[in-house]
DNA sequence: TTAAAATGTTAGCATACTATAACATTTTAA
DNA sequence: TTAAAATGTTATAGTATGCTAACATTTTAA
């Protein structure tokens, strides 16, 4: 049984994905300092996340994802982007804050709740770009 | 200095600010129940709460807020209801859903969101109660 | 090519939260 | 009014996360 990933550990995978993305390559260094912690507790998460099937790391080498690992990584971003483009570009709130909170938000939203706001976000669009919306008839 | 409260301990006030609110009283049992914990769990956060002011807890009695608990406790409330009713009024999520995901996410949304969600409600409100929605002009 | 610097790892400790089990107090009902 | 049941508390332990300090390895630059 494969038991559900925490937020922090999440956040090691999204943050080693991201690091793949800019440099190719993500190392225990990159981590610690985009996370704002320290190597050893970098370690300490990439054991647990080794033994899970996440990331694959040989001792003082790279750090990469596995198959499962960047599939989490990817589903975790695609929420983050959503959750920041409605809270910035349609509830209007600042970059750094809406980012924040995003970040937070990812973790927790559920997907009902993820593909009701896909929705409501391409419905927003729709209306803005083509046409005045006509108010619901009961 | 007055750390900022856990998620954890945010929870155990909105909790007893429920209770008292339903029974008048709020007791260990009751909390543990509510929250799905054990009274052990329940007394050991009381005893955090206590010491920082949050609450009032006589050994064997019953649990009290103070007013800076119940400020606390008054203004997660505030962040779930406001929450809930966007999730399950305006996008549609499931009632338990969108309880669920309240709850997660009035513990981390900021009061810049806040206060930007609010705002957008109420737009929301005004144009379907109202009138047609015009498209902006650039 | 080797010593210093940079990077990575491990051991031991701290905090937050929860649990179980043993024990204490209060409430209840016979 | 007192024994049983209900409720509350404490001691001890486990999981998750982070830190510092000591140590190991790799990279670098003289």
């Amino acid at each position: 049984m494969n038991k559900k990933l925490t937020e922090s550990l999440e956040n090691y995978l999204e943050t080693i994905a991201f690091l793949k993305r800019e440099n190719k390559i993500a190392r225990v260094k990159d981590i610690s300092k985009m996370m704002g912690v320290k190597n050893s507790s970098v370690n300490i998460a990439l054991n647990v996340l080794s033994e899970r099937g996440y990331v694959i790391h040989e001792r003082y080498g790279y750090v990469d994802l596995t198959e499962r690992g960047q599939i989490v990584a990817d589903d975790i971003q695609k929420k983050e982007d959503l959750l920041f483009s409605f809270l910035h570009n349609i509830l209007g709130v600042e970059k750094e804050i809406a980012l924040k909170d995003a970040c937070k938000m990812e973790h927790t939203i559920s997907d009902e709740t993820l593909a009701k706001l896909i929705y409501f976000v391409g419905k927003l669009d729709n209306k803005n770009l083509k046409e005045p919306v006509k108010k619901k008839t009961k």
